[in-house]
DNA sequence: TGCCCTTTGAAGCCC
DNA sequence: GGGCTTCAAAGGGCA
């Protein structure tokens, strides 16, 4: 369990963004500037979290400066909304619903129209190789030796085994805070809510749980 | 259109 | 507690 000042604690080291959100016209519902309606940090988190994920190569080196330099790798993630805001679209677990007082389906404001709109699936947060990956596939597509996701992945899995603990580490750190900001987020939310959602082979991955490096 | 591939790690389930 | 399964991201390939 998270205590209320380890939340803030958190949000402040991912509220760090917070200028880097007033100079970037950026893409907040397509209208930068009034979603700006908040000003704790969890809001301000929110609008730079919102939209503009794409490839990740664009935003993060001009914000690795300031703050750890995968941090930008959640900041830069749509993937956590909180429920609270009224302009964001409803990302809630079936739990967190049960206990909420909000409707699953908010009105979405954008473009003057009100429109009921389907609730989000909430993800799992990142693992620390998904964030890897995440951060420096675009480093193996700019290479153009790979294109296919499969054959890109096959080398970050070799590069990953090649970082340093040290290294490693870093991820595995920014995936502990990802998991905290999730639970914060999504109280109650289980992976389990997400099981059967697509069809797969049986016994397609044989290995199981694969222990940790560290 | 939707699943497969491919990776590692987290989490859930079953025994 | 150990072992297995599913899902998380990504996007080209393929049925």
């Amino acid at each position: 369990m998270i205590s209320e000042s380890g939340s803030e604690i958190l949000f402040q080291e991912l509220g760090l963004m917070i200028e880097l959100n007033q100079n970037s016209a950026a893409s907040t519902c397509g209208k930068p500037r009034e979603c700006d309606w908040f000003t704790p940090p969890q809001e301000q988190y929110m609008n730079l979290t919102r939209g503009e994920q794409n490839s990740g190569t664009h935003t993060q080196t001009s914000v690795a400066s300031s703050v750890h330099p995968l941090v930008p790798l959640l900041l830069y993630s749509d993937r956590h909304v909180p429920p609270s805001c009224p302009f964001t679209r409803p990302i809630m677990s079936t739990a967190a619903t049960q206990t909420n007082t909000h409707s699953k389906f908010h009105p979405c404001y954008h473009d003057n129209i009100t429109t009921t709109r389907q609730p989000v699936q909430v993800k799992k947060p990142l693992n620390a190789f998904m964030l890897y990956m995440k951060g420096t596939r675009h480093q193996v597509l700019q290479e153009g030796r790979e294109r296919e996701s499969a054959a890109i992945n096959r080398i970050l899995g070799r590069r990953w085994h090649g970082l340093s603990h040290s290294e490693q580490s870093k991820y595995y750190d920014l995936a502990q805070k990802e998991r905290l900001l999730h639970m914060q987020l999504y109280p109650g939310w289980s992976a389990r809510d997400n099981y059967g959602k697509r069809k797969r082979k049986q016994s397609q991955q044989p290995l199981g749980n694969r222990s940790r490096l560290k």
